[in-house]
DNA sequence: ATGGTCGTTGCAGAGAATGCAACGATGACG
DNA sequence: CGTCATCGTTGCATTCTCTGCAACGACCAT
């Protein structure tokens, strides 16, 4: 909409590439040298690229900052927190929650066995969206089109024998999934860890979240694992109610 | 230098206090509501913000992606990780690595005790700039007149007892780190835990990257930590060397 | 039914961004 | 040591884009 404003932005994706000079990002972007500078310059005063000793540009800080305020901003990971600290220790497995945004499944909350990490360690990274038992979860809930238009659009990397091949099974999955409420990973992503989650749904019952129990196989096997399945889906519907409860339009 | 692209990246930390609607970006922004629309529409096409269900608008997944992204690209953490999960094993505590930028010291990576985890935990937050072991070492590097800018704009909250009070106090702290080559926190920003703290130079003996170990009082005493010292200001300068030893300008 | 709020769109004017060309700094090479 | 090439930077005139306005439509509450 805005042609200036497009411009810079499409510097962002560019630059996290890897840094480069003034040059390059003016013939990438199809503009004079003196506009890219311009660009640059405005990048740079609000923190979001940063100029190296060698003069040639990369992502700033900033951008750090503004991820951070982000995910601390997400109504529904400040109210499942502590419920999946509950959970965590009740268990002694890896919680996750996941929210679903315009194309990509994130991981916007993680309490690790010990004590609870914030995890944006996957956030960015191309998350396993095909065999996630959350990432199910969350597509699951979308209308059909929309899932097939997904499904269509979607790799389907075999990470292991188990992974889900293709969209056919894919969309079978998801099926499955809305049908019973709760999804699993046995082995989907990674051979030897499997996972069980569940919907936190709003009050108009949609989803909005997605939460999971992870475990080794070495730990508990796929059968014990499900035997948390009441659990997950018990913390589930006690963090959906809240959420429902509380007015959404409450911060100022 | 580009008022349209400025106005747009002003909406960003706007709205990462929280969700806004048009009517509140358009009036903090102070311009009219349909510019303020179609600025919003080109961050959304970027996927720079979200609009949720009630139409409101937040910080986008995108924001992840390109500080994710961002932090990978950053030659000095790829070469020290290897160097940090080492020390780490020897001596069992939390590794921390930093860098500082315009203004900010910040976590680029960490290395916990029982496994490797990315640290974004702290990015964005207020670093506890006057009292981390790895923020003196990196403002230590500064010139003198820098320093002093730096120091007078700072607020020096006492997390504790022991925190850097002051300015001055600052100042001189610095000029120790500077002239000893060496740093550390004891009790400085949470009272059980200290910090010892080493610097890693490039080939021109600028001051790149920070790092430190923390450990908590009840595992080791202050005394004890020190006694890592030379092993830590090891570590630095081995990764000293390979950082400097590779060409900076080596990526296309 | 009605008034109010909020998001959205088309349009004409105005102002800002663009590309050009020239300058200066830096570094490579003969 | 001088020359040439490369890259970042700046001032300026032109043009195109952005802006603000006003009107419309959707939605909600009263």
């Amino acid at each position: 909409m805005s042609q200036t404003v497009d411009r810079a932005l499409s510097i962002l994706p560019l630059l996290a590439q890897g840094p480069a000079d003034l040059g390059q990002v003016a013939e990438r972007l199809g503009v004079h040298k003196s506009t890219a500078l311009r660009l640059l310059r405005t990048l740079h005063e609000h923190g979001l690229v940063y100029r190296q000793e060698d003069q040639r540009y990369r992502l700033g800080a900033r951008l750090f900052a503004l991820a951070q305020e982000a995910v601390e901003n997400l109504d529904v990971r400040e109210i499942a927190h502590s419920h999946l600290v509950a959970l965590n220790e009740q268990c002694g497995h890896t919680v996750h929650l996941a929210v679903y945004e315009e194309n990509e499944v994130l991981y916007i909350d993680k309490v690790e066995s010990r004590y609870p990490v914030r995890m944006y360690s996957r956030i960015g990274k191309p998350v396993a969206i095909t065999v996630a038992a959350v990432a199910k979860l969350l597509l699951a809930d979308l209308t059909e089109p929309e899932r097939r238009a997904i499904a269509e659009r979607l790799d389907y990397p075999m990470y292991t024998s188990r992974s889900v091949p293709n969209a056919g099974a894919f969309l079978k999955e998801l099926a499955v999934v809305r049908e019973q409420g709760w999804a699993t990973d046995l082995g989907g992503h990674e051979e030897s860890i499997n996972c069980v989650g569940a919907p936190i749904r709003g009050a108009d019952g949609r989803v909005v979240a997605a939460m999971s129990v992870s475990a080794p196989n070495v730990v508990v096997t796929a059968e014990e694992l499900l035997t948390l399945l009441p659990l997950v889906r018990r913390t589930a519907d006690t963090i959906s109610r809240e959420y429902s409860g509380t007015t959404p339009t409450k911060k100022a």
